[in-house]
DNA sequence: AAAATTTGTTAGTCTTGCCTAACTTTTATA
DNA sequence: TATAAAAGTTAGGCAAGACTAACAAATTTT
């Protein structure tokens, strides 16, 4: 059995390794996404090695194990399921969910999880455009091209986010942006990056930093 | 903000002194009702006490101040909401509830409760018969009348249950009873006090111990 | 009322998860 | 390549919440 602690650990493990692909986990990076000094980052690390959940040696490369993504996933689809819940029935707004749902993530009941996914009619995606993963773990993996890869004059349609912070997400409706918006990119200036885009007959700018948080196909 | 074993000492100390009326809460009863030892659970009166959330001067009585009392009733509100909401919308059995619920109880949202609650249409008792506390604190109590205190040749509606324990629970079924049912009192016997009842049709014999768990009016 | 039993309390210890401060290794830069 | 900076590690501490063992007070029994 796992701590919620622990269980933080690994899902936050699973998003640094699946956000920079290719970048290596470093005890820094993922002491930053928890909250807490790298010192303790390690301990835990330490900790996730004798229960066979990570793979790494003294400042070398840190991995999940198969157990180690296996529950990390899990810990995602259980979250994903609640964001969807609380969106579709509840009516919580795009932005109130994650909080809440990094809460309910670590209630312990497949029962409870099959149940729940069962009466939302195993929803594929949840409200922020990421994919659910089954039962057996597998999810839908969509190609996310960025706003920012976008070219002058190009259309999209916005699909997900990166950033799930209430922050973020606030500011994006502010721009009359939501799931599934077609979205035209008119300008970039050369000075410091900023894109002009369309939404509805409405322009906007928007910061590269911005962009790169906004997926769009 | 409490921490859940914190809320768990609050809605114990509630439980003890709403189940037995008049007799006083002793940290040995406390203890054993958390299963811990009688040490931790003194421990914890003091930090209680400390934040003002429970009475008590050393050997004497032990009472929930009224902001203790709040707590405790909040999250007694917060479980059996969820125990309706897994028994109406998940499909939950009666007898499964209460474990999830038990987790469940603890997620802090106030909005959350609340829309939780609208959801359900504000239900004003739980899958067990027990009334569901409104936003103020405030719930119906129904006069408690136990199947033990029936007469012979009486009948009676079950109404709810004194024990949530999924063995007890199971018992309950396995009896053929369930929420509302008419049970008959046929006899009792001298030697132990086994009770003879007749539910549709079906006569059983039950230990007294038993029917001081079920409720009837 | 004295003795025995039950109930309640204190002191000291353990684990978890966090911290700071100091140190070591690796990586980047001059 | 030597040195500075960044990243990672270790040691020692702290608070929460649990435990055991020993002790104190209250209650029951004789």
């Amino acid at each position: 059995m796992l701590s919620n602690t622990e269980e933080n650990y690994l899902k936050a493990l699973l998003k640094i390794t699946l956000l920079n692909e290719n970048e290596q986990v470093g005890t820094n990076e993922l002491a930053k996404h928890l909250n807490v000094k790298p010192a303790t980052a390690n301990d835990m690390l330490k900790k996730l090695k004798e229960k066979s959940f990570v793979e790494y040696e003294k400042y070398g490369k840190i991995n999940l194990t198969d157990e180690g993504k296996t529950k990390a996933i899990y810990i995602v689809r259980k979250h994903r399921l609640w964001e969807t819940f609380l969106y579709e029935k509840l009516d919580f707004s795009w932005d109130e969910v994650h909080e809440v749902a990094e809460q309910l993530e670590h209630i312990q009941s497949t029962k409870l999880i099959d149940k729940l996914d069962k009466y939302l009619n195993f929803p594929l995606f949840d409200p922020h455009g990421d994919p659910i993963p089954n039962t057996k773990g597998e999810f839908l993996s969509i190609y996310k091209k960025k706003l920012s890869d976008v070219e002058i004059g190009q259309s999209c349609k916005m699909v997900a986010v990166r950033d799930n912070s209430s922050s973020f997400l606030q500011y994006v409706v502010k721009l009359g942006l939501g799931l599934n918006n077609q979205i035209k990119v008119i300008s970039k200036q050369d000075f410091d990056g900023t894109i002009e885009i369309e939404v509805e007959e409405k322009k906007s700018f928007v910061s590269t930093k911005f962009a790169e948080n906004l997926f769009v196909i």
